[in-house]
DNA sequence: CTATCTGCAAACCGTTTGCAGCGTT
DNA sequence: AACGCTGCAAACGGTTTGCAGATAG
């Protein structure tokens, strides 16, 4: 991701903030300059650390209500993993699924998940109305496999 | 599942507990037999509530601690969900991923998922070394979905 | 008889809420 | 000027720990 790309999906965010009624205040552009930009899934107190680099007054209550606001409007979602799941990840675009570092916990997104067939099968089998899957991959990103 | 299944899975587990050195307890016994047989995810506090009908003494700290020994031993395993991410149902029998019933809970196993094509698509593109992976479908159950 | 297990109470820790002052709009 | 937002401190709730008595083996 280029530094146009992250600047401007940063913009775009607080933009999105802006025209749905909220402020855009210098805590909250710290949040979102760190979250927009982060390939790692974070919890809350890791972008309280971050974002103090950035806006030092920033609290940690405020973290968790632009999180929700975030949240809210669909370009944050939590992130489950076995190491916690109270991790937040800018959001997918559209239908895509995470594949996750287990070593330093980089996190991607790929989309052109073929599970039609599966979804299918566990229909017939147990009966269930599938609506809503949750896939997500682990390993070892490309600089940790190299060690 | 009959009911000798059940039966025998939960005395499965008590040996399994005995045969690891664990001393087989009446309050134990009480949260083996409810999560031996049980086809919803639980959480603590659930088995707790449901535990002291069984045995009225049982105290939560216990079922923390039994949860932690079940779950070491490969017997019951941890399942995320969008409304909460510390339940525990029975673990799965070898490579088996979840379907879960939005609306009351009920969980079941299914195998056979044939994601090895996406993987290798997803280790392509990515060039992670993908290592584990997480399925979980959601939806409404047969008994969920007539009404 | 010994070591593990139990339940209680207290500690803990991440998250949420109440509030008075600040800063955006 | 108005009202949303902020950080602080306190409350909250689920989980963990310390401990003395109970109990399985």
């Amino acid at each position: 991701m280029s530094e146009e790309t992250q600047t401007s999906l940063c913009d775009q965010w607080l933009a999105n903030l802006a025209a749905s009624g909220y402020r855009v205040t210098a805590p909250r552009r710290a949040i979102v300059e760190l979250m927009a930009s982060s390939t790692h899934a974070l919890e809350p107190l890791a972008i309280y650390d971050q974002g103090r680099k950035d806006y030092p007054g920033l609290g940690l209550v405020t973290v968790y209500r632009t999180l929700e606001k975030l949240e809210e409007l669909g370009l944050v979602q939590r992130v489950h993993h076995h190491q916690g799941c109270h991790m937040y990840l800018r959001a997918a675009h559209g239908h895509e699924h995470l594949v996750l570092c287990t070593r330093c916990g980089h996190a991607e997104y790929f989309s052109g998940d073929d599970i039609g067939g599966l979804i299918n099968k566990v229909t017939q089998s147990t009966g269930f109305e599938i609506r809503e899957h949750w896939l997500q991959l682990f390993g070892l990103c490309p600089a940790c496999k190299n060690q």
